[in-house]
RNA sequence: GUGGCUGUAGUUCAGUUGGUUAGAACACCUGAUUGUGAUUCAGGGGGUCGUGGGUUCAAGUCCCAUCAGCCACCCCA
């Protein structure tokens, strides 16, 4: 074991799986670029207090989980937990929210969470997300939701995936359930399991949710949050799944959703999967009507989702269905002074036109250098020494096949833009 | 924070009821004469068996502690 490791929960991410990340990232600009919505970038340590005032005071989250830290200039700070929060904040500190209130953006990076680690949950995680303002149309709700099931299922091909929505109420109408929720628990506490009966007290909805046998059998005729959707409520949810129709988006009804932020009210979705150990969702997310409110700016609705990075290349890995192009480089064996002071500036010239070209920078002998080309992966090896630059010529060799043609160094740019277009 | 499983070469692992100098595969390095990789052949380097105690004539193997990794609970992307 060497000295100095990672910090637990935090993984590098090394070539070539480098390469995965950038393609899956490339497909979701694209993907989001071809709806409308634009790229933002926020600061990845924020104040304290935007999350405990945004996330919820009593959530796990920043409860126990957040990386906070106060500087030598006794600011506290603490490293983003989740994307929508500092969103929010720039969108309102920006004055977006007052020259382009309808705005879609979306980010992708790093995230901070101090649990312990699993198969798909990490302390670094990362998640790409997006967020539409200034619209509380259903149809919002609808289009992104179908966004995202397009990147999951058109664009990336993922098996064995299902989209669950639900409406968790809002202002109006949700509390009255969870006074009824309440009361219907308490009077069956003693009964419920031990998490159960703390979740009573911390967020109630969760105990609907409960994996344990007893609970669930308990708790078949306990309210649900559908008996008591205000008329707002019912339309909206409604209208998300009439779109969702209209644009052939599969989906079920869970009305066992619940959103462990506090922010979030009406629609709430997750993309779940069964092949992720004990992690199932993949995607989740929700409306958001008062958070920008809530922290200080105009009263404009919004709703988003988070994509979990991590998870969603595990899944990748699994169903082996993310596609990345192989990359196609030349290497240069060059023999001795002359032929690097002759061939440099046209592997320069190569490089201008798109080519990736490497050579051994020691001055090493040809099966060396040839070694060092094949350890490289390059798909040609350029030959040159003295009886080449004599006769101005270079020989080119196609490692798979072991073929060798000699080539004018004037061709070379042509040849190799043409190959590697 | 709680529980379970696992720590042997760079990597993946084997190591029989404790018993001589701890092995394999792959990877790595060198060579098979002149300017040709991969393939083949021949050699080679590399491990204080996670760490620290203990039991024993003897510990990679048994016991305890500790650390790390993985998985699960809680919770979540």
């Amino acid at each position: 074991m060497t000295k100095y490791t990672a910090v637990k929960g935090m993984n590098d991410c090394l070539p070539p799986e480098t390469r995965k990340w950038q393609a899956l990232e490339q497909l979701a600009r694209d993907t989001f670029a071809s709806y409308g919505y634009s790229e933002i970038r926020t600061p990845i340590v924020e104040k304290t207090a935007l999350f405990t005032r945004s996330v919820g005071e009593t959530t796990s989250i920043v409860e126990k989980e957040m990386y906070s830290f106060v500087d030598q200039g006794d600011e506290a700070l603490t490293l983003r937990p989740e994307g929508t929060a500092p969103v929010v904040r720039s969108y309102i500190e920006s004055g977006m929210a007052n020259q382009h209130p309808n705005a879609k953006l979306y980010y992708m990076g790093p995230m901070f969470r101090r649990e312990r680690p699993q198969k798909g949950r990490y302390r670094q995680f990362h998640q790409i997300g997006v967020e539409i303002f200034g619209t509380a149309a259903p149809a919002a709700d609808a289009e992104m939701i179908a966004m995202v099931w397009d990147l999951l299922d058109h664009q990336l091909h993922l098996p064995d995936l299902a989209l669950e929505i639900n409406s968790i109420g809002c202002a109006g109408c949700r509390p009255e359930f969870l006074r009824t929720l309440e009361t219907y628990l308490a009077s069956r506490a003693e009964k419920l399991c031990t998490d159960c009966q703390r979740r009573m007290k911390k967020n109630p909805m969760r105990v609907l949710d409960c994996k344990n046998e007893k609970c669930r059998e308990l708790l078949q005729d306990a309210p649900s949050i559908h008996e008591f959707w205000c008329e707002g409520c019912q339309s909206h949810f409604t209208e998300v799944q009439a779109m969702l129709k209209l644009l052939h988006v599969p989906y079920i009804v869970n009305h066992r959703i619940v959103r462990g932020l506090d922010y979030y009210m009406r629609t709430a979705f997750e993309v779940i999967t069964t092949r992720l150990g004990a992690q199932s969702a993949v995607v989740a997310g929700g409306r958001y009507d008062g958070l920008v409110r809530q922290l200080g700016g105009p009263d404009v609705p919004g709703v988003g989702f988070a994509i979990g990075e991590e998870r969603l290349m595990l899944l990748l890995e699994d169903a082996g269905t993310l596609s990345v192009k192989e990359e196609q480089h030349v290497c240069f064996a060059l023999l001795g002074e002359a032929a690097r002071k002759a061939l440099l500036p046209v592997i320069r010239e190569l490089r201008h036109h798109g080519v990736s070209v490497q050579w051994d920078y020691e001055d090493r002998s040809l099966k060396a250098q040839m070694k060092h080309a094949d350890k490289l992966g390059a798909k040609w090896v350029v030959i040159v020494g003295d009886e080449e630059l004599a006769n101005k010529v270079v020989q080119v060799k196609t490692l798979a096949t072991g073929d060798q043609e000699t080539m004018s160094i004037d061709k070379l740019v042509t040849y190799f833009s043409e190959k590697c277009s």
